[in-house]
DNA sequence: TGGTAAACCGACCGTGCTGGTAGGATTTGC
DNA sequence: GCAAATCCTACCAGCACGGTCGGTTTACCA
């Protein structure tokens, strides 16, 4: 397994949060009775969508949580980024100050181990399906359940 | 992190066999030093390599392990899918008996979860990138070390 | 003004996986 | 027969993960 379920609570509640009008915020129990999920694990999964800003909360009785943005503008490696704190193929991918992340298990960093190649690809496969991805279009695949199957248009190796 | 460090200390190893010519067996000794790896963990994962049919061994003295097939034939997705069992985004993706691998944590399977269609994407993109690098490449790029930096294409969101 | 519903916060905790070690058995070249 | 190597199984410590608990603060509403 990949990412934890962190991202996983965290990409149902987003699409709960998708489908309801911005008007009057969801509460959180209302979420968790929805999807089934434990109340007091989902404040710690939103509370790190909180921090990304990517989705705004109002305290006190007939409070909770509405998306910041709509969900088209919303894709979704902002929230797998947000919950799971960064995107890295392997322990050794750290970010330096620009937007770049690299490996630092070699010490001349200039010249890079041979598995860099492969991680950084990696990396690069897995954010783009995520940026070209909306919350949109989870949202809307989640309305019309019973849609047709889903497929990555690779094949896929079985464990 | 994603991977494990099965995968990178496994992707290492590969990479060092295909810098051998397969007249004469590559001992894990050797590998062991020329990388800086534990010989004892080496043993778990070549026997992952083995049982996949990646690498073939020698016993005794002078033995050895050597690639089963040339580098340029290998491409890198084998090679993780060995190491670490299976390419999964999330938990609930367990491979039926096909070819197919799919996300099995709703009783009905045909629906499907929203998040799956994300979670199949990710997966997608992962293998995607493994399926399209080959092992040959690894050792070409390592062989020319001090060579341009690497860019997987996209923009990487720090942490 | 008080009750209640909710967000918010930080500490805690069991369990399983990860990374690694230990010790040996077996095979084979020299 | 000795040494070098693969091969195998059991074991272990640390730690991240998934989750709980108790409490504080905020705000609506009657």
């Amino acid at each position: 397994m990949i990412f934890s379920s962190k991202a996983e609570y965290g990409v149902r509640l987003m699409i709960e949060l998708g489908r309801q009008s911005p008007e009057h915020p969801t509460s959180l129990k209302a979420i968790a009775d929805a999807e089934g999920l434990p109340l007091a694990y989902l404040e710690q999964v939103v509370a790190r969508l909180r921090k990304a800003g990517l989705v705004m909360s109002a305290r006190g009785a007939r409070g909770g949580y509405w998306l910041s943005r709509p969900a088209e503008e919303i894709p979704m490696d902002e929230v797998v980024q947000a919950l799971e704190g960064s995107i890295a193929p392997m322990e050794c991918f750290v970010h330096d100050h620009t937007e770049r992340v690299l490996c630092s298990h070699e010490p001349d960093a200039g010249r890079g181990c041979a598995t860099k190649l492969l991680w950084t690809r990696v990396q690069g496969g897995i954010i783009r399906s995520l940026q070209t991805t909306t919350l949109a279009e989870l949202v809307e695949f989640s309305s019309r359940r019973g849609g047709e199957p889903v497929s990555a248009g690779v094949s896929v190796p079985a464990a």
